[in-house]
DNA sequence: GTGGTCTAGACCACT
DNA sequence: GTGGTCTAGACCACG
């Protein structure tokens, strides 16, 4: 799987990892049970801190998105995702705010947001399976 | 207007500052040409650092959203919100993509992810009168 | 005389004042001697507060520009203008400096530099008595 | 390299730090991808605090002379500088108008202004090797 | 009274 | 150790 990172980006680099990687799960490119490369092996693939790899499966970890074992390594949790919890949409309600006011704010009608949301979601799930 | 600040949030302080205020213009809650309060009246209200809020407002001047003036203080631009451009829509794609990724994970298909758009797009414009 | 004032601009008003003047004098759209208009009725013209007209004339008068009577009012210096001193040439370096350097950077050469200032001279000197 | 900052000037220190960093790269005495010294050495090295460095810095990113990363620091943009856009051009206008104008008052001709642009411009370029 | 600038010191996120 | 954020308090320029 490519991993797509802007270093001069101020969203922090384990956040794009973390992003990368459920983008990765929701297109299908990563199947449940599927082993993602070592801490040590992908930090020195995409030449970055180790700390930085740790952080990110870390989170995906806590979140339930991944496992890790001492001996298999990292896997897609083959289980299941995560569900939607009140939680869960409480915090999507609290990043796409902002995103759609902002739209609004420059002129954006409802279709033209709904369109885009609808692109990215055809470009995310028809995805095909490219390395 | 009501400001909604989370001072617990990992979300800086004048970020949500910025939010508030473009989802205040996006509802008409706050119209063109209309003055927000100083800089030093705001910080008290809602119990910040003068700084804080200084640096809301002079990210939102360079978005293009309000004016400062040297008299009549800070208003609304009353010309108009900026346009919707290439640079833009890049930033509204990268925004978007991580909660669309993160929600197909999670099994909420598209329609209700549509619906959670249209919905945050119908509170933001018919709240025309919250307080 | 035409003011053309920006009133969002970060350059304060008193200084776009004295420079629309100078540029008045240097364009001999304003002649040796000619009154100006009294603090009170430029200030009301324009729109502007007292103070700030005040400051202008009284920076003029400073740097040899004008004169204030009490009885005659306000009149561009009939002797002549302040000469070029060394202290001049200094602040003149200093201001076009950082212009040029700016304009370095971003691949302008030295001719396409030579041509704005010699288009600016010509406007300025050119330009005919429009009111 | 040499940052000359004067403490008493009008010029805010933060604008006499950009004057000089854009003036290093358009002299070429800071190489595009060259590190820039840390927020922290370079206040303590010039004796300013260091919020005020910070502030030099980002406005050069957000005009495109520098990058800020999160790992290196703060590097002279590799890619290249920003182009010569219509709103430069103006905004170089708008600064080189007053100086012409008060340049002719005084009595200076167009070929000593040219001089006095020509010789700039060539300080600042043939200053290869100053320190 | 307004925003702009500068200082000082603190804590945190990131790598 | 880096930059990012926030606080606090001070002075100044502007109108």
């Amino acid at each position: 799987m490519i991993m797509k990172l802007d270093l001069q980006s101020e969203v922090p680099i384990y956040t794009q990892l973390v992003n990368q990687i459920i983008e990765g799960i929701a297109s299908r490119k990563l199947k449940l049970g599927e082993p993602l490369p070592s801490v040590r092996s992908l930090a020195s693939d995409i030449g970055v801190n180790l700390h930085t790899v740790n952080k990110a499966y870390t989170l995906l970890k806590q979140e339930g998105y991944i496992q890790i074992h001492r001996q298999k390594g990292v896997v897609v949790d083959p289980v299941g995702m995560p569900p939607v919890t009140a939680e869960f949409l409480e915090k999507q309600e609290r990043e796409m705010r902002p995103i759609v006011a902002e739209a609004i704010c420059r002129g954006m009608n409802k279709e033209e947001l709904l369109q885009m949301l609808e692109r990215i979601h055809h470009e995310i799930t028809q995805s095909e399976r490219s390395e």
